[in-house]
RNA sequence: CGCGGGGUAGAGCAGCUCGGUAGCUCGUCGGGCUCAUAACCCGGAGGCCGCAGGUUCAAAUCCUGCCCCCGCAACCA
């Protein structure tokens, strides 16, 4: 069986889950539902960043101490996606002693091959940040947060010999253009590498700075800083290498937003690299969710709960209009006000009220038995010939993360049924009592619906199951609604003559405003 | 001269790689249908494709310059 693995970013556990996180393991959550339905085995990594000394002042802010604290937040995360739907995920914590012991492997590993040295480090420290500026973040020579003059220290760290592997890296992002993609993500990659300001990375913190780490494997006095600890949970979630998972699972395609760029575009493969372990497959990159064309931030006020979304909207309508929205790599904004036009023009008018109208129909037509089709007219073909191409389009949309698309083409076909409707009349053949005619119309258009219902589990898993219920299948919102859906494309059908139906539907209720 | 993205109908976007009728959704106006969630279907109006040059038989699309917006340069998805 084919394997498929994605990961998250394991968030940084200083403040409440957002929009942002939520896309980014939304999109994860779809693109394993979408690999599960195409039969294979597929699960996801997300999780939590909890070490750091950003973490220690946060809870000494919220006088706790740093584990209860870390705990704290780390399960409002992991207790959160499940609301949204998200589920065959993995939550790997930073702080868990089985990542801390592959972290301590792969470190070592990388110290024998000799990619790591000692080195001394100089720069601008601010003791009340207690932490080191650059000379241009400084302004005017002072720190930006305290306004007072950084003192010039010199502190002796461990550094991972990364220039070394730089003309590697950007060779091969020459040679695999889409490595990174959307393109422009690989554009900036590049130049990051062009501009040939990166220097070896600073891979730890001594203990008299920092103890809230993971200890360095060949020096007890310094714990690891931040990137072999955070990026190798994309690996020791799955056990590490030589475990039974890591064989059948990796490589993993990443989903990362913008802002964490470089890390997973420059560090990571460099550090797989250096560890003689298989590149990922891709890095996905998207944008921003912006609230009234800025970035969210707590000072503007403008920040979106996705709980509160859905307290409001529906796990269904929410996740929906953030697959809909969002061109992943481009920024969105996000509106109450465009979401509400969105449920109401695509979701109630446009699918709702199509199995509204059609279960109606046949209920009334057929006692809400499914009729056995007669034979088909050249606009039936057509209309199965659509839904062969829309479902095509789909699928390969979604997996390519390209979800607006895909959804734009099943609603080609969600538009094309309900045109169906009207120039095929079915109250007027049933009128005129061409039972045959209204059987084959009603067939369908049932078929049809059903394929439908399948297409969207992976973007709505609760309303796909009760789409599916209604058309008297068996579905639910935690269990693929069948073992491959290439099989769905090929062959039409699918809906068995006699199946027994919902008398009605209102699946999407309009909002009024 | 730091790097990157963007400026296309009232709104939000696609098209630009590989030049040749400017497309989609929402909104708006008019019509149709009556199965349906006042939903559905058809048709219309509305755009000198940021500005100025250039290449070309032909440019939203290629080249040059300029203007404006946004992001990154900090472990904020």
């Amino acid at each position: 069986m084919e394997h498929y693995y994605v990961t998250t970013p394991i968030y940084y556990v200083n403040a409440r889950p957002h929009l942002g996180h939520a896309y980014t393991t939304l999109v994860a959550d779809s693109l394993v539902r979408m690999h599960k339905l195409m039969g294979e085995e597929a699960l996801f990594v997300t999780g939590s960043d909890e070490h750091g000394d950003k973490i220690v002042q946060a809870a000494a802010k919220n006088q706790l101490e740093v584990k209860d604290f870390v705990d704290g937040i780390s399960s409002q995360f992991r207790e959160l996606w499940p609301k949204l739907g998200i589920e065959n995920f993995r939550f790997s914590r930073t702080t868990d002693p089985a990542h801390e012991k592959i972290v301590q492997e792969m470190l070592q590993k990388v110290y024998d091959a000799g990619d790591i040295y000692f080195g001394e480090f100089s720069g601008h420290y601010c003791y009340g940040c207690e932490r080191f500026y650059t000379e241009k973040e400084l302004e005017d020579g002072c720190c930006p947060q305290h306004k007072t003059r950084p003192e010039l220290i010199s502190e002796k760290n461990y550094f991972f010999r990364m220039s070394k592997y730089l003309p590697w890296l950007k060779q091969f992002l020459l040679d695999n253009p889409d490595f990174i993609r959307p393109e422009r993500y690989r554009s900036e990659a590049l130049g990051m590498l062009e501009a040939g300001a990166l220097e070896d990375l600073c891979i730890s913190r001594p203990k008299t700075r920092l103890t809230w780490g993971i200890d360095l494997p060949f020096d007890s006095n310094y714990v690891c800083y931040v990137w072999f600890d955070a990026l190798l949970t994309y690996i020791s979630a799955l056990g590490g290498p030589g475990s039974q998972d890591f064989a059948s699972f990796w490589p993993a395609e990443h989903i990362v937003a913008k802002d964490i760029l470089k890390p997973h575009a420059i560090f990571w493969p460099v550090m797989l690299k250096s560890l003689g372990l298989p590149l990922y497959r891709h890095l996905n990159v998207h944008g921003y969710w912006l609230s009234k064309d800025t970035k969210m931030s707590k000072s503007l006020g403008n920040i979106i709960e996705p709980e509160a979304m859905m307290a409001e909207y529906g796990q269904d309508a929410f996740r929906y209009y953030l697959f809909r929205e969002m061109h992943f790599g481009s920024d969105a904004n996000f509106s109450e006000e465009a979401m509400i036009t969105r449920i109401n023009s695509d979701l109630a008018n446009d699918l709702g009220n199509l199995f509204s109208r059609v279960l109606s129909m046949t209920a009334k037509y057929f006692s809400s038995i499914v009729p056995k089709p007669a034979e088909k007219l050249e606009q039936d073909k057509a209309m199965v010939d659509l839904c062969v191409h829309a479902m095509q389009n789909y699928v390969q949309l979604m997996q390519a993360i390209r979800s607006a698309e895909a959804l734009e083409a099943l609603w080609e076909l969600v538009r094309a049924l309900n045109k169906y409707v009207d120039s095929e009349a079915p109250w007027a053949l049933f009128k005129a009592k061409e039972t045959e005619r209204l059987a084959t119309v009603m067939y369908v258009l049932l078929a049809c619906m059903r394929k439908i219902a399948i297409c969207l589990w992976p973007v709505m898993p609760k309303a796909s199951a009760l789409m599916l219920n209604q058309l008297g299948q068996k579905g639910d919102e935690h269990t693929q609604p069948v073992k491959n859906i290439n099989d769905e494309i090929t062959c039409f059908g699918g809906l068995d003559a006699g199946t027994r139906l919902a008398e009605k539907s209102n699946i999407f209720p309009r909002i009024q405003r």
